[in-house]
RNA sequence: GGGCGAAUAACUCAGUUGGUAGAGUGCAACCCUUACAAGGUUGAAGUCACAGGUUCGAGCCCUGUUUCGCCCA
């Protein structure tokens, strides 16, 4: 399974599918139903069994696995729970089509050969995605996943369904309701998306009966006058004065009907006369009930009209909407119409209009569960993060309305609720009766509806874990640690499973919720089909491999921002993915020359780091990776994966490769000795080894082949532990390395700023001499003069304890240190005397404000006392460093001369 | 109409108790230095949207304005 050397470049094909199956053989991603282990679980947002992957899926998925492989390495116990949703409407649209290429209705199959027909189809198409996440590397639980449609599941619905019931949260009642007509089905108020629409607003006259004027009202909805049974009126508008008792003729009906006066109505809109259609609209219908007027249907449940539209039944009604203004027109009824922005209600998942409409369904009493819902986030068992969702949430929940649960569609989960035909019983039970509970008749049928799909989904905390069995499950895992969810579906699923995991756990569903980005196109835009602009997550994969595509969306990730996806991106971590690669197979060579004889624990084991074997750059680099671990463990714990993200990914390239490699190179390469080449090969496999375990949870695939090609490990990634810099004997974190290695660096960098600026071939070796005021800096170099000649390429390094200078040379100044960089042959005065002004400017601005701070004397009364002591410690060094370079400057400028 | 958020380098974005701005990409120059040209070294580049206020000190806190985005009605 294991390779022992690395290819040149690396290639994640192949690789991945390889390494994905191993940790499914292993059984790495299963969950213990009982551990003495800390439990952690997260239950995935199900994705609909018809969906297919996209960004979003793959930003939400990548975050779990981050944060479940991460738990893993720390030693939890780990349930990742997967599984999918049944999505009542869009799979049997999707059936329906199907079976349409034959000529086939489902009214001709029949309700149960059409659920035959359904299952058959999720067997052979339904859950592809469920492949797709496990190209992304997810290490879900998969022997667990779950369907809303299971058995088990099913059982929780009706549990849950009865109770409430017998509760009084659950009732049936006629409302107006969201009506598909395409899907021929009711509609929660959720899953009917608004969106501004060019109409018109019709003035039309309508006649009063006694006279020869009439009352003129406004709609934008011509089509439903039909079913107009008052025209509404505000009291306090002062044009309709002594209309008392009068009523108006309705046109093309010639119905008479009331005029009404209610202060809901808007005097402002329109003509401040409203006509009421209390079977139609959610407003009027509340009008209607106030002042107790019929409410009569105008339009079928195929968005036809019906026969209560006269002459116009059986037409469309938007046809019928044209038909009407034109009779208008001629009867010379119609006085005007202006064009008007207003919001349409449209279907969630076939963007028909839907039509409001008067119908006989059941709705689910929230008041009360949302109280409890909102209350849990409130006395904080669960938190929302970030926490501004918060404030969203709870306005949702205290102005929550009914949820209709009822659906008039096949697919679903059907409502457990007969009717007895011989004494009218209602019977609601768990178990399927078959007879009449009161009457003990045998002749009762079931309700035909079938139940919201996010009613179960409502349950999915819980009911993936057993319930409504007390399972081990449920008592190691529940309430789970996290729920990972874009703020799409806040109201839909994540309030609905607060609310049914409070009433029927007793206890909150989730301690976190994490709300993250969208994922947009590189330009902010939504991605979507129409315009175009969809990124494949799979398509990316594919080019770029699983890990460099994560990389970029956790690095991107930042909380409460939009992700931005364009492949530029996924280019650059895709680099990122290679540098690990080439770094490691650096490492490779210098362990056991690269050859995996066995993997010894034991071997290249740091055993004394006082040892004085190990150098600064080796000290530092352990010092650097303690610190990343910790800002990598804590960008994770925190939601922070962007912070996370950045941190290893500045240490692997920025310090790791750019610096200790470089550094360590002398050494490896033996020319310092055997022992300490013996200390850098151990510093390198710790180091190597510790980023392969940081890196894991973002770049599960390439760490895992790393890692097996390693000598100095055994079995895989996962089974490692997070890196901690515990041990009691001695820390790798040391803040006086830490800062001694950074001025070794800048006097390097300062060398090599020379060379660039003056334009010095990087193939010719200077000579440097350096002069130190300052005692622990002549000491750091003097200790480290070959690791500055080598990473600056030197001839010569000389310490000058007399500050004298070369003849020709340029100069810098880093704290204490003038580094003066020979060119005996190639200075260019000019060049040098720019520079040094240059240099120069720069710190004498930064001085002058550095200055004016300290004589003032508010700042020096007020300020902390230690930070003024550092504002007087930077005013010493950049007045120290600017008197060198002025000498510096004016020695040039002399010698120009 | 209500709510939320954004405005920082050419681009995309970080910036968590207020201490004087960072990264990646891109750009420019030089370099095939034996892990990596999917690379290396160096460099240029910002009135932190605008106007006030609080403070010794504001990208950050407060108020208002402008522009843009999203959610809800």
């Amino acid at each position: 399974m294991s390779s022992d050397s690395l290819e040149k470049g690396y290639d994640p094909k192949g690789i991945e599918d390889k390494w994905y199956q191993y940790w499914l053989d292993k059984g790495f991603f299963e969950a213990a139903e009982k551990s003495d282990k800390p439990a952690y679980s997260i239950v995935i947002p199900p994705p609909n069994v018809t969906g297919v992957l996209h960004m979003g899926h793959a930003l939400n998925i990548t975050i779990q696995d981050i944060m479940c492989r991460f738990r893993r390495l720390c030693g939890d116990n780990v349930l990742w729970m997967p599984g999918t949703d049944h999505a009542g409407i869009a799979t049997q649209n999707i059936v329906e089509k199907n079976l349409a290429k034959d000529g086939i209705t489902r009214e001709q199959l029949g309700r149960e050969k059409f659920i035959e027909a359904v299952w058959k189809w999720r067997e052979e198409s339904g859950g592809a995605i469920i492949n797709q996440l496990k190209k992304i590397g997810a290490s879900c639980d998969w022997a667990r996943e779950r369907f809303t449609m299971d058995a088990g599941l099913s059982d929780a619905v009706r549990k849950v369904f009865v109770r409430l019931y017998k509760d009084n949260l659950i009732y049936q009642g006629q409302y107006i309701i969201n009506w598909c007509p395409r899907c021929r089905t009711a509609l929660a108020d959720l899953e009917v998306d608004h969106e501004d629409n060019d109409g018109f607003l019709y003035y039309i006259k309508y006649p009063f009966v006694n006279g020869d004027d009439s009352l003129i009202v406004a709609t934008t909805r011509p089509e439903t006058m039909f079913g107009d049974t008052a025209v509404a009126i505000n009291p306090n508008d002062k044009r309709y004065k002594n209309l008392d008792h009068k009523r108006v003729l309705l046109p093309l009906t010639n119905r008479i009907i009331p005029i009404i006066y209610d202060e809901y109505v808007d005097t402002e809109f329109g003509t401040g006369a409203l006509k009421v259609t209390p079977a139609h609209d959610p407003n009027d219908f509340n009008l209607g009930e106030t002042h107790g007027l019929e409410r009569l249907k105008v339009i079928g449940d195929d968005g036809n009209m019906n026969e209560n539209a006269g002459e116009y039944s059986g037409l469309d009604r938007f046809k019928c909407r044209e038909a009407a203004v034109d009779a208008l027109d001629k009867l010379g009824l119609l006085v005007k119409k202006e064009p008007l922005k207003n919001s349409v209600g449209q279907c969630y998942r076939c963007k028909t209009v839907v039509e409001p409409a008067l119908s006989r369904q059941w709705f689910v009493k929230t008041a009360p569960l949302a109280k409890m819902a909102a209350d849990a986030v409130r006395e904080g068992k669960t938190r929302i993060i970030p926490s501004n969702w918060t404030k969203t949430y709870f306005d949702w929940l205290d102005n929550i309305q009914d949820w209709c649960i009822s659906r008039q569609i096949w697919w679903g989960h059907r409502i457990p609720v007969w009717k007895c035909y011989t004494c009218g019983q209602v019977i609601v039970e768990e178990f399927d009766p078959d007879k009449c509970d009161s009457c003990g008749s045998s002749d009762i049928s079931q309700e035909v509806d079938v139940l919201d799909t996010w009613f179960s989904s409502a349950l999915w905390p819980f009911s993936t874990m057993g319930w409504p069995q007390e399972t081990d499950l449920l008592k190691t895992f529940y309430p789970t640690s996290a729920l990972v969810t874009g703020f799409d579906i806040l109201f839909f699923w994540v309030a609905r499973m607060m609310m049914m995991g409070t009433r029927f756990m007793g206890d909150v569903p989730f301690k976190d919720v994490y709300i993250h980005a969208l994922v947009r196109d590189e330009h902010g835009k939504k991605m979507s089909k129409s315009k175009g602009n969809v990124i494949d997550p799979l398509k990316v994969i594919d080019n770029y491999g699983a890990d460099a595509f994560r990389f970029t969306l956790s690095a991107f990730a930042a909380q409460g921002r939009d992700v931005r996806m364009s492949e530029d991106r996924v280019e650059g971590y895709r680099n990122f993915v290679n540098k690990l690669w080439n770094a490691a197979k650096f490492t490779l060579m210098h362990l056991n020359n690269g050859v995996k004889e066995s993997a010894e624990e034991e071997q290249f084991k740091i055993t004394n780091i006082a040892d004085k074997s190990y150098s600064i750059s080796e000290h530092w680099i352990l010092s650097r990776a303690a610190a990343t671990a910790e800002a990598v463990k804590s960008g994770i714990e925190n939601y922070r994966f962007n912070d996370a993200a950045s941190s290893i990914y500045q240490f692997v390239w920025h310090e790791f490769c750019d610096w200790y490699l470089e550094a360590a190179k002398s050494a490896l390469y033996e020319k310092e000795g055997q022992k300490r080449r013996d200390a850098s090969r151990n510093v390198l496999a710790k180091v190597l080894k510790d980023i392969l375990i940081m890196l894991h949870p973002f770049m599960p695939f390439v760490t895992e082949e790393i890692w097996h090609a390693l000598p100095t490990v055994n079995g895989s990634v996962m089974e490692s532990a997070f890196p901690e810099d515990n041990d009691p004997d001695h820390t790798f974190r040391n803040l006086e390395v830490e800062k001694s290695m950074e001025f070794i660096v800048a006097i390097i960098t300062a060398i090599r700023n020379i060379r660039g600026e003056m334009n010095i071939q990087p193939s010719l070796q200077l000579n440097v001499v350096l002069h130190s005021s300052d005692v622990a800096e002549k000491q750091l170099i003097t200790a480290n003069t070959s690791l500055i000649e080598n990473l600056s390429r030197l001839e010569s390094l000389t310490i000058s304890d007399t500050g004298d200078a070369p003849v020709a040379c340029a100069t810098a100044v880093v704290k204490g240190t003038i580094i003066y960089v020979s060119l005996k042959d190639v200075i260019d005065f000019d060049k040098e005397e720019q520079r040094l002004e240059k240099e120069l400017e720069k710190v004498t601005k930064e001085l002058v404000s550095v200055s004016k701070r300290l004589t003032n004397e508010s700042f020096l009364d007020k300020a902390p006392d230690d930070v003024v002591e550092k504002v007087k410690e930077q005013q010493v060094m950049l007045q120290t460093k600017s008197d060198k370079l002025t000498f510096n400057l004016n020695k040039i400028k002399h010698m120009k001369l």
